[in-house]
DNA sequence: CCGGATCCCCAAGGATACTG
DNA sequence: CAGTATCCTTGGGGATCCGG
């Protein structure tokens, strides 16, 4: 840390420029697309994403759920009730990049085949086949 | 909005988030957007796409160019001049994704001050304010 | 039920040096 | 000019345990 040599990169410059990486950063994540698929139909309980989004931790759910609410994207309300209930909802904003988002699904699912065979025909010309190691 | 009963039930997100996990796993890099956008007006070349990607190595930039290359989202043209010179050039389903990009760029322009507002508020509501923890 | 804290691993990605 | 190979750091994210 102290070497002596301040390792000032050129890293940050760039960083918040492009809004193609702002709204990448905010969706980078592993799991807040699906988060916000999960909760478009409406409100929806913890145990519920969980359950619903196959493959997520807790961990993970917790920390995306409070990344989404951070940046506006989803309201979380506790009711505190003896059982303890805490609903997260998309807000319009969310809502917006949901709509937007299906542009890409529809995107995805038109030519997902398409890729599919272009991926398979590149290993195999470039050796990378079926066969391990 | 959503009171009252909607019993859409979380049922496995799945169906509908597959679709998404394909688009992100092709775009979650770090570059490959950005990559995508650069090339978006035309043939480019390598040098050229190093220069205007401010930050990308050169590792990176090879990396990725493959890897947009195997999903058939680029085309490699290489000229066997006596300086090398290779283009890279968008393919049509690139420029389909490029499209539905905008969407996403257009929300991220449209909202990026309530959501730095949004995020500001959540820290200094959190605590985490401007100092490092 | 909800979710924070801790430990740990591994893949993404940066720096650097070499090649055709 | 356009890569390739190697080394090393970083942090995303899984597993697990604990607390309200």
């Amino acid at each position: 840390m102290s070497q002596g040599n301040t390792r000032v990169t050129a890293q940050v410059v760039h960083a918040q420029a492009c809004p193609v990486r702002e709204v990448l950063d905010r969706v980078a994540g592993k799991w807040s697309v699906l988060i916000i698929v999960a909760a478009a139909h409406g409100p929806i309980r913890f145990t519920e994403l969980e359950r619903s989004i196959e493959g997520i931790s807790r961990r993970m759910l917790t920390l995306t759920l409070r990344n989404l609410e951070r940046d506006g994207l989803l309201t979380r309300t506790v009711h505190a009730t003896v059982p303890p209930k805490v609903e997260y909802e998309l807000t319009p904003v969310a809502r917006e990049l949901h709509a937007s988002l299906l542009g890409l699904t529809d995107w995805a699912e038109r030519h997902r085949v398409t890729i599919a065979e272009s991926r398979a025909a590149y290993d195999v010309a470039h050796g990378r086949g079926l066969d391990a190691g």
